[in-house]
DNA sequence: AATCCCTTTATTTTT
DNA sequence: TAAAGGGATT
């Protein structure tokens, strides 16, 4: 059976893949190029590792970086070993791997049961409240701070530590922080880089959890390795035990997220502090035509500071030529983009096989609008999030509330929507209270109530409290739901017994007077449906007194925020009708890991991409920025499966200014490089837009 | 509580 | 340019 099982899984790959595929159990490092078969790799390992080598489901674990990658993992897993194993099996984000450590073991990680996660924008929320409240008068927004603290804790540093060692100009910095620190306990939430930290900590310092997941834990897997950050480093290196051993897989050519913490060395650290590590390389592609493949490759060798440079090679044929069109201006270049997509429409192409990608968001908008005048269907990818809607995280703090009554931060920001007379002066002599007693918001509510029924209080405490039961009774009778109801019909009630859906009714009414579209209430409705589609099916084995298993609300919330991301963006709006084809609009940050047939790389040009930004960043002597800005562009480049089209504009207005531009430097090397060739054997062709018909032919 | 008007500011955003 | 946030006004 084995055996059979082993040729069945080596069948269709190439010798790269098998090796990595069925590599004896150990630390291996595998290096795959864009479109090299990655995700084959990783899920054909997995049923290698259950039905070759006989590991059961629940001793691996598959750690991605996307919700969606590690749905997609799933899926394809479950084809090949069945559905029921997939469900032991540990196939998630590092964020809720961690969440779910931390469920299981909150006392031991000082944390009380039922504690919260703050999204970025909660956390922002929450900085900037702290910021107004000491006065600060710096410079820096409340975001900044928010990331600077992530920082910290990426370095591992707490407060208390930053304290002595941090000598930044700005003082207050520090103060926030602690401050920070200290009330998220307090009000028992934690943001996403403290999922990280905390999680670290608890296995460093709990011996007995840490044997208890070296002895279950037999093979980790890790996916897009070269985005991990040093924090993410940590964890598994703690997570993994004497026994454990660990694939990474990953792309240093492909690492465009720099800039928010990830650090690409990780994956020549990995086969320093992984050591022995057996390394694989895969360069065999399998998307592109040999002439995309080219263009990438030359880009991509120019860089510095490679860890392994590598050739694609592809097995495509050569393909149609890439092309360079050279544009007046912004106008024109969206026009030959939306007339090339018709025109290559009209010869059968799908709309879904097409992608236009940009550096930055603000170009999509003259691309919306031509795309529109054209009566071309297409979707826009990484607009405003559904659970990022104002509406939704209102009803998202009633829930988060319920959960955790000490979450000040999400009772603030309810506990006068809709409006209920409880404005700012009532909320700042209720929080003049709390912190005196330094008690919750929530628990001093109570208090208030109770002592307000006392004959001979006050007159000024009775109306406060007065004003203040309104709420408290409504998150009362909230409360007795959630111990009556089902999950879709507790989500429905606390929109509706809130007043949630009937205020954005009527905001609805006011602001479209009588149109159909971007209706919030019905994103309330929606909410509702997702958490009745939301079926409580968690992939893998649950640990031990995990409350995830005992509470769907919390359950949902938990998911939700680890959550808010693309896919339940446009599965959410959509609903049941089948779906139209749709010209996909996107940044290339968000294009990877996608595949189109025909890919429009719009902008190439100087300031934009290499954005200006880069141009002048020379920290640590190294020219950091810059060289993610070409992976970037490699990354765009090697999208496109059949045709490219790389376009510039000569003049763009950008803020309102209309400036000179010109191709980008990265077009010109590549061009130089072929200098002493003869046109036939470029693998681009340089062109005007307005000759594009003879270009298709 | 909603509206208006001014100022500010502007890459990328997996969780 | 244009969008978003803050502050003052109704």
């Amino acid at each position: 059976m084995s055996s059979l099982d082993s040729d069945f899984l080596l069948k269709n790959l190439n010798e790269g893949q098998k090796e990595a595929v069925s590599a004896p159990l150990s630390n291996v490092l595998v290096i795959a190029g864009a479109g090299t078969g990655k995700t084959r790799v990783l899920v054909s390992r997995i049923s290698w590792l259950v039905q070759v080598e006989n590991l059961k489901p629940r001793e691996i674990m598959a750690v991605t970086f996307t919700n969606k990658a590690a749905k997609e993992m799933q899926e394809r897993i479950a084809m090949l070993i069945g559905e029921s194993n997939v469900r032991m099996l540990w196939a998630s984000t590092f964020h809720s791997v961690c969440l779910r450590l931390l469920r299981s073991y909150s006392r031991q990680a000082g944390l009380q049961p039922g504690f919260g996660v703050l999204d970025t924008d909660n956390q922002t929320a929450f900085i900037k409240r702290i910021m107004s409240e000491i006065d600060y008068i710096g410079e820096l927004k409340p975001s900044e701070v928010a990331s600077k603290i992530s920082k910290f804790k990426e370095r591992r540093q707490r407060a208390a530590d930053v304290a002595f060692s941090y000598k930044e100009e700005d003082p207050y910095l520090v103060k926030i922080y602690d401050i920070y620190e200290r009330e998220c306990i307090s009000q028992n939430v934690v943001d996403f880089s403290e999922l990280l930290l905390r999680t670290v900590e608890l296995l460093e310092n709990n011996e007995s959890v840490r044997d208890l997941q070296h002895r279950r834990f037999k093979e980790i897997l890790v996916d897009e390795f070269q985005d991990t950050n040093s924090l993410q480093f940590d964890f598994l290196k703690l997570l993994a035990g004497p026994q454990t051993h660990i694939m990474a897989v990953g792309d240093d050519d492909q690492s465009i997220y720099g800039w928010r913490g990830a650090d690409y060395t990780n994956m020549s650290n990995f086969k320093k502090d992984f050591a022995p590590v057996k390394t694989v390389l895969l360069k065999d592609n399998y998307r592109s035509t040999q002439n995309i493949l080219d263009m990438a490759n030359t880009l991509i060798a120019k860089g510095s500071e490679r860890l392994l440079p590598k050739v694609l090679e592809g097995n495509n044929g050569v393909g149609s030529k890439v092309n360079i069109i050279k544009c007046a201006s912004e106008y024109v270049e969206s026009d030959f983009i939306v007339n090339t997509i018709k025109l290559l429409h009209a010869k059968g192409i799908s709309y879904d096989d097409f992608a236009v990608l940009y550096r930055t968001n603000q170009q999509s908008l003259l691309l919306e609008q031509r795309l529109s005048i054209s009566g071309i269907p297409f979707v826009i990818y990484g607009g405003q999030k559904f659970f990022e809607r104002a509406e939704i995280q209102d009803a998202l703090a009633y829930m988060r509330l319920l959960l955790n009554p000490l979450d000040d931060q999400a009772l603030r920001r309810i506990i006068n929507v809709p409006p209920r007379r409880i404005g700012e002066k009532v909320v700042t002599q209720l929080s003049d209270i709390a912190y005196e007693r330094g008690s919750s918001l929530f628990e001093t509510i109570k208090m208030l109530i109770d002592y307000a029924k006392d004959e001979n209080v006050p007159k000024e405490l009775k109306s406060l409290a007065k004003k203040l039961s309104v709420f408290y009774d409504l998150m009362e009778k909230l409360k007795a739901c959630r111990e009556s109801q089902n999950l879709p019909d507790l989500v429905r009630s606390v929109i509706e017994i809130t007043g949630l859906v009937d205020y954005y009714k009527q905001k609805d009414l006011k602001s479209n007077k009588g149109a159909l579209d971007n209706q919030k209430h019905k994103n309330l409705e929606q909410l509702v449906s997702n958490a009745s589609v939301f079926n409580n099916e968690r992939f893998g084995e649950a640990l031990e007194n995990a409350e995830e298993n005992l509470d769907p609300l919390l359950n949902f919330i938990s998911n939700v925020t680890l959550s808010s991301s693309t896919e339940l963006n446009a599965e959410g709006i959509e609903g049941e009708g089948q779906r139209q084809a749709l010209v996909n609009l996107m940044t290339m940050h968000a294009s990877k890991g996608l595949e189109f047939k025909v890919v429009f790389l719009a902008g190439f040009e100087k300031n934009l991409l290499p954005s200006f930004r880069s141009e002048n960043d020379f920290r640590e002597g190294q020219r950091r920025a810059y060289d993610e800005e070409r992976r970037l562009a490699y990354v765009g480049i090697t999208r496109a499966q059949e045709r490219l089209f790389i376009s510039y504009a000569l003049s763009r207005t950008v803020y309102g200014r209309t400036e000179n531009t010109g191709a980008s430097s990265f077009l010109r090397e590549i061009v130089a490089q072929y200098k002493e060739q003869k046109p036939d054997d470029r693998p681009y062709k340089i062109s005007l837009p307005d000759i594009l018909g003879s270009l298709l032919k």
